[in-house]
DNA sequence: CTGAATTAGTTGTTGCTTCAACTAACACTC
DNA sequence: GAGTGTTAGTTGAAGCAACAACTAATTCAG
């Protein structure tokens, strides 16, 4: 089969993407690493917890709206919990799993460290696009998303109104 | 100073940009490493590479092509080294300097290696978007790498026009 | 109720990235 | 031409992520 290959938009458009998927996790750790001591995965994962019912989940379920496999988040949850950050404990329904909770240190940390997140977010990603941009951006992240996440893992994130479709 | 918060549009905006940035490096890796026993950086190297004359490249302008610090292009060219795919000798012009050709057997792995690359790309982000949106895209990479990469040290990717703007 | 299969997590190993320290070569000044 | 500073690159150590192997609890078939 004949490969077909990329016409010079689509070529434009890919290689600013990949540049933007290089360079933004960069951005986005070192200013949380520098301000908060917290990666940006660490920090996801609090942030999660923080808006959650009780502020708790269970690890499986943390791992999927945290788009980690569950080796990762057992390994990150461990350290945070060694930093007095999170609280495991068994799950009294089921006793395969364990539930984590945030711990109060843990609560401040993330109340520290959002509004320092969500300058650099401000300053790196929204003011450079225009409001038309924005909201161009939202339709294609939504389409690739189709392709990229189509059981919806991460759904509960950018899509509130689907969240439900992941009720284990 | 009070902490500006984020609209209804620029949270879903960004909400989405994050699970793609999350989601799509862990794509193409995966593809790569499968079909061609290589990561995706290892890939990029050598396509960088392929494309430069002589198929050769200093270090440091490598490292700039690969948004990769010194330290890390200097590991990864070790390795690619050992398999064959790359030749490094010093350079004749600056003796601190260190050039990496890629070698025959690294060129044949690019050239294996890239139909099912394109592939990956085209299905996973170019299909499932309009010919609009592909260049909303382009607009939208365009303007955020203004701010991720104000020097354009990647902008000889993503801007040929701009790449003489680096002549070190 | 017994045994097989599935689910939930943990742990250990390996590999890659980053950071810091270091060597070597060039450039520029006096 | 000696000394200082800068540039190019390598190396070693530390930390995080991926993969595989493992334990333990639940479910389900018969």
């Amino acid at each position: 089969m004949e490969t077909q290959w990329l016409t010079e938009d689509e070529r434009a458009a890919w290689l600013r993407l990949v540049a933007v998927v290089e360079l933004l996790p960069g951005v986005l750790d070192s200013q949380l690493r520098a301000d908060a001591r917290l990666t940006h995965f660490e920090y996801f994962v609090l942030a999660m917890l923080s808006e959650a019912p009780e502020r708790t989940l269970r690890m499986a379920v943390l791992a999927q709206r945290t788009n980690a496999t569950l080796p990762r988040l057992s390994h990150v949850v461990r350290r945070l919990e060694g930093r007095g950050l999170v609280e495991r404990f068994p799950c009294p329904e089921d006793g395969r799993a364990t539930n984590a909770r945030l711990a109060a240190a843990g609560w401040d940390a993330v109340v520290a460290a959002a509004p320092g997140h969500v300058d650099a977010v401000r300053s790196h990603v929204l003011e450079p696009l225009t409001p038309a941009q924005v909201k161009q951006l939202r339709g294609i992240g939504d389409a690739l998303l189709t392709r990229l996440d189509p059981d919806g893992r991460l759904s509960g994130l950018y899509d509130p109104d689907r969240a439900h479709e992941n009720p284990s």
